[in-house]
DNA sequence: CAATTTATGTCAGCCTTGTTGACATTCCAA
DNA sequence: TTGGAATGTCAACAAGGCTGACATAAATTG
């Protein structure tokens, strides 16, 4: 349909085609496996899931980010958000300090069970990450961002830029 | 850590720092949303979740394939599966005959309502896949493709090529 | 100051989708 | 022919989404 195949204009566009779009997606399914793979095995071992990991993800990254900010981010309701965030207190992951600017708030932090966790996440995450990378080449990293940033939603695009800019 | 930055025996390899690897991690997550936002905004309407996309997926991509095999492409128990599919062939969207080579598989099918919801999916899916290759330009898709590829687990990436050569 | 809005937390209950365990059917090979 | 393996189904449970209702505390506004 659409613009399937084709010489259109001057340009062949043989990269729209509907085929050539279905691979893309099946890519992306299979290997969002792979991605979520190494994390979901750590995760599993102490009975913690993918929104665990998620939270603690973006902790670590914004030290001090208040649970509003957090179910921005996660687009997540903030009863599920709470529910996670409870266990990781309770477990000693993260710490909740009453906001000092608006004491309404409460600013999140990892502590060090929480980034010990979390390196080894990320650490495991990376090395899949990296060897990919490694294999494909700079161009096609490149590119491979230039896909996936072009394929957000508006608002997840702002979130992703934001952090994108900002340096650990 | 590693490899984290700097020259090293005379190539760059900027793009294997921690925080472009980080950026990877980033983008990947915040992109996986927007795959699958449209399809699960359709899919809610009747009551049905990503599960009952991925079936109708790959029952679309193999009529006539088994329960068993499906299982493996999806890589979750066959319990969990079996719950999904019955409430598609409850719903008439997926019909299930007795094999005839050996009696104890299940050949899937989709039926005319099953199909037109697939196409109701990927068409919604396509579209935003499409309009992000489109964006990103044939060097940026090809670079997207060949990360995803080297991301998949072994097992994964074989399914994955199966499809990948198969002209639906 | 009183009223309202905002930020957060909690309880209850629902749904999807993952899990394990138990079991029926069918095939195949010893 | 019989026992094991393969295939699929049913039941029950857990994680982690969701909505709705409500409480509390703090900030903001009139």
């Amino acid at each position: 349909m659409a613009e399937s195949a084709g010489p259109a204009g001057g340009e062949a566009l043989l990269f729209l085609t509907d085929d050539q779009i279905r691979k893309g997606i099946e890519a992306m399914f299979f290997a969002y496996r792979g991605f979520t793979a190494d994390p979901d095995r750590i995760l599993a071992v102490q009975g913690y899931g993918r929104a665990h990991h998620r939270a603690i993800h973006f902790i670590n990254r914004s030290p001090g980010t208040t649970v509003n900010n957090l179910l921005a981010i996660l687009g997540v309701t903030k009863q599920s958000l709470n529910r996670v965030l409870r266990t990781l207190i309770e477990d000693g992951l993260v710490r909740s300090e009453v906001g000092t600017r608006d004491r309404r708030e409460r600013n999140l932090y990892l502590t060090e069970d929480g980034a010990a966790l979390e390196r080894e996440l990320s650490t495991a995450q990376r090395d899949r990450m990296r060897a990919a990378f490694r294999q494909a080449g700079p161009e096609a990293v490149a590119g491979f961002r230039r896909v996936l940033e072009a394929m957000m939603d508006g608002e997840m695009r702002r979130h992703y830029m934001r952090f994108r800019e900002a340096e650990p």
